[in-house]
RNA sequence: GGGAAGGUAGCGAAGUGGUUAAACGCGGCAGACUGUAAAUCUGCUCCUUCGGGUUCAUUGGUUCGAAUCCAAUCCUUCCCA
């Protein structure tokens, strides 16, 4: 079945809602965990679990280079060869043309992208019906449209015909798009300007999607101004009953201006990302547990988290781990930051229900920016 | 006792007359990371009141100039007795 969002509080533009999918019913906002080759780096779903995680992440480039669609096909889909027995949500590989073939060959025509494999090296050609076609194959429970992704630094002018290429694409990918089991997702792009973002809202909406994203935000050195006037002018046009996805984000206080601007979900590499280098979210900001000053704090990371991180270990030891180069570090960094994350999402919920998401997100933002460093 | 090689910043190791406060690696200290080519990348790492000061085992020479050449001394490793 395709995915339904139900609407169940909405303070102001913030919303608190849920997400039925074929594997159960789950609260937004939302984060969801990347893990963009079928799993999320050095957690087992078990873990992914225990810290509340809902939807996860993974990635039609990356799958279809390495092991092929057809191999997760023939292991049963996606779920059964990860051993997830939750909502996947897969991206498109629309990011990948962007963020991989970065600065190098890439050729953006109607057609699709023509670029190289960052494994071999062998020139590849990704169409919006080769995409659906990959992600039909994986079934995953929410497909992504192709998109272009353009860097922050990009012209409106061409913004504009990347955006309209883009709804080409989108209309074509929809076209092929046969998995019943399999909801599809639309991705409003037009940088931070009103105009173009207005136009991609209204046009992808047209066509006729199971949720909407809010994508080409936080890109290379993109600013928050123009990230949260990407939102702002993207959301007015999508519809009231289905999902809002900001893509890539991301940072807590990210997280919070998206739900303040009425998004749903959100999903990031940030808290695998940065656990691995030895940071972990707090709510007096993000720390380094590498730093000297941790070698003799027997404390956790946060006493009042509840992750297995924090009820085990202390900066101690995790800083003794990263400082041997242990990947025990990265996992328990992992656990806690994910979990940090999906707390937020579920203190957020709260705060709209009880009509106090806004003193809540000040209150978070104040504290947060008392960082320590 | 005889012979050989060698002693360079916290460690390892380049450099063998000037452009050398001295490559590079490790270690150390910080920073970055937002739809994951990322367990990665970047910066700093003799002292300094930022003018400068003091270095390449030690001491003394040669030279306009020495980590680099010479002498002595101390130490290390290896080989032969």
């Amino acid at each position: 079945m395709k995915i339904k969002y139900e609407l169940i509080k909405n303070n102001d533009k913030a919303r608190h809602g849920i997400l039925h999918t074929n594997y159960g019913s789950y609260e937004t906002p939302m984060f969801m965990p990347v893990g963009t080759l079928a799993n999320v780096k050095t957690l087992v779903p078990e873990e992914l679990k225990e810290v509340n995680s809902a939807v996860i992440l993974s990635n039609t480039y990356h799958l279809w280079l390495r092991p092929g669609e057809d191999i997760v096909q023939k292991a049963g889909g996606l779920h059964k060869f990860m051993n997830w027995d939750g909502p996947i949500l897969t991206d498109s590989g629309g990011f990948q043309v962007f963020s991989l073939a970065k600065n190098k060959k890439k050729d953006i025509t109607e057609e699709g992208v023509y670029f190289k494999s960052h494994i071999d090296g062998r020139n590849l050609l990704l169409t919006p019906e080769k995409s659906i076609e990959i992600q039909n194959k994986l079934d995953s429970d929410i497909a992504m449209s192709f998109d272009e992704c353009p860097p922050a630094s990009a012209s409106h002018e061409y913004l504009k015909n990347s955006l309209e290429r883009t709804l080409r694409w989108a209309k074509r990918g929809k076209e092929v798009h046969s998995n019943e089991n399999q909801s599809l997702f639309g991705i409003v792009q037009g940088g931070p300007y009103e105009d173009l973002r207005k136009e991609s809202a209204i046009e992808t909406v047209k066509i006729g999607f199971d949720g909407y994203s809010i994508g080409g935000v936080a890109n290379d050195g993109e600013s928050k101004e123009d990230m949260y006037k990407a939102i702002d002018y993207s959301i007015p046009y999508l519809p009231e009953d289905k999902p809002r996805y900001l893509m890539g984000v991301g940072e807590p206080i990210d997280i919070l201006e998206g739900v303040q601007r009425g998004i749903d979900m959100f999903d990031c590499v940030l808290p695998t990302r940065i656990a691995r280098h030895g940071n972990a979210f707090t709510h007096s900001g993000k720390i380094n547990l590498k730093n000297l000053k941790f070698r003799e704090d027997f404390t956790p990371i946060e006493d009042t988290c509840d992750c297995y991180t924090c009820k085990n270990y202390t900066k101690a030891y995790i800083r003794h781990l990263l400082v041997a180069n242990e990947q025990l570090a990265g996992r328990l960094l992992s656990i806690h930051n994910i979990r940090f994350l999906i707390k937020l999402t579920e203190d957020i919920r709260k705060s709209i229900d009880e009509d106090k998401f806004i003193e809540f997100k000040n209150n978070f933002i104040i504290n947060y920016k008392k960082s320590s460093k």
